[in-house]
DNA sequence: GTGTCCTTATGATTAAGGTCATATAGCAGG
DNA sequence: CCTGCTATATGACCTTAATCATAAGGACAC
């Protein structure tokens, strides 16, 4: 049996569903766009002007280093949204949104999205639940970073990442991402990753099966 | 003249404005208690029962790995609120709360503190915007730490304190933490925070008043 | 005043992960 | 069916910050 990258499922968790509906937002004078893989949605230190909300496809948020070393602080799929903090607290983008696949992306005014805000208090109050979730994990990456090995960093970020995923937990969860990417979003290089991975494999922590990790 | 410690000074910016008046938290049936200094306020891993809000004093956040290894998750001062977004989005508190001077503190049960914000729509849309400053500080640090020298983690955390702080970008900034404070925020060393900023002061790029970094 | 603890300070040594080099397998597109 | 490009893989070497040791200055409690 093929084995099927887990992003390609469509399962999400309540973190993962939905955060304004379609037709609300094109209701509130929302445009969808097309962009291809690799292009910017918007670069970091720009002003924020609109309110982004991914349809298809997969957008990270990203940093690079002077020396072209990247950290990615997320990923975005179908039904999440992306780049709201500097809209709520008017600050420029701290990071570039990129897409690392071809996607399509709702658009929506700054001004648009308040008042679509305003008329939808359950919305509003779902933003409150969307940004306490997202300093969840930056607040657990940031303490894997900074105190554990390489080893117990993977683990944690591969743990979190099926638990955001609705699977039952016993259920195997393919890893929906390369080993690079991996590194960028743990501060670890690619060789390093690669090699903790294999020891991890020989301790039985998880399983590669066909290049792929399965935990 | 003696140098007075900047979190002494009182001025804050619109991050560190008091987030509920007083009155209001009362009115709705807060409690203000009294913690000595070290003690806990919540444990890592705890259910989140109350809204808190720091009447005088200072609270820190803070993760401890098994091997006695400190993260300083953040820092909350008079006005400020803390441990919010376990109660937004249900999740156990991922940090534990410890009093790092003896501080007076507002509690708020949960659901209190939720018709406070169903009837005060001017203080939930603030909420919006403080954690999205505090997602903005993850992010940096987050990115600083995975791959930036120590030189540069501690330089960008200097200047985001000063910023935070409402003087002229002019005017001296004495930074309110210790070296070992300063390490537990960056993920370094002791050590390794003295003999940087002591390299720093020789680059010109900050000075060492009476043992205080000032920028 | 004095003892204790915290903070700053500095040197010597070490280990972990980064860097560099190189190779192969898989997949995507013409 | 080639041709590239990307991802995985692995070894050799090196750099950086952690670790360990030690000391002195300052703050505070008794």
């Amino acid at each position: 049996m093929k084995l099927i990258r887990a992003q390609c499922v469509g399962f999400f968790t309540l973190y993962m569903q939905t955060i304004i509906p379609e037709d609300l937002i094109l209701e509130f004078g929302g445009k969808l766009d097309s962009h291809k893989k690799n292009t910017a949605i918007f670069d970091q230190g720009a002003k924020a002007l609109n309110y982004y909300q991914v349809k298809s496809g997969e957008i990270k948020m990203v940093n690079y280093s002077p020396e072209g070393q990247e950290f990615i602080q997320g990923f975005f799929k179908e039904g999440q949204s992306f780049g709201e903090p500097p809209i709520f607290a008017d600050f420029p983008y701290p990071a570039s949104a990129i897409c690392s696949q071809d996607s399509t992306v709702y658009k929506l005014t700054k001004d648009h999205f308040f008042s679509l805000l305003e008329k939808h208090f359950e919305i509003h109050k779902r933003f409150n639940e969307l940004l306490s979730r997202r300093l969840q994990y930056k607040g657990m990456i940031l303490n894997e970073i900074s105190s554990h090995p390489p080893e117990h960093r993977i683990l944690t970020l591969i743990n979190f990442l099926k638990s955001s995923y609705r699977k039952s937990s016993d259920e195997a969860f393919v890893v929906p991402y390369t080993r690079q990417q991996i590194a960028d979003m743990t501060g670890l290089r690619v060789e390093t990753v690669i090699r903790t991975v294999r020891k991890m494999e020989d301790a039985g922590e998880l399983t590669i099966q066909n290049h792929k990790i399965v935990l």
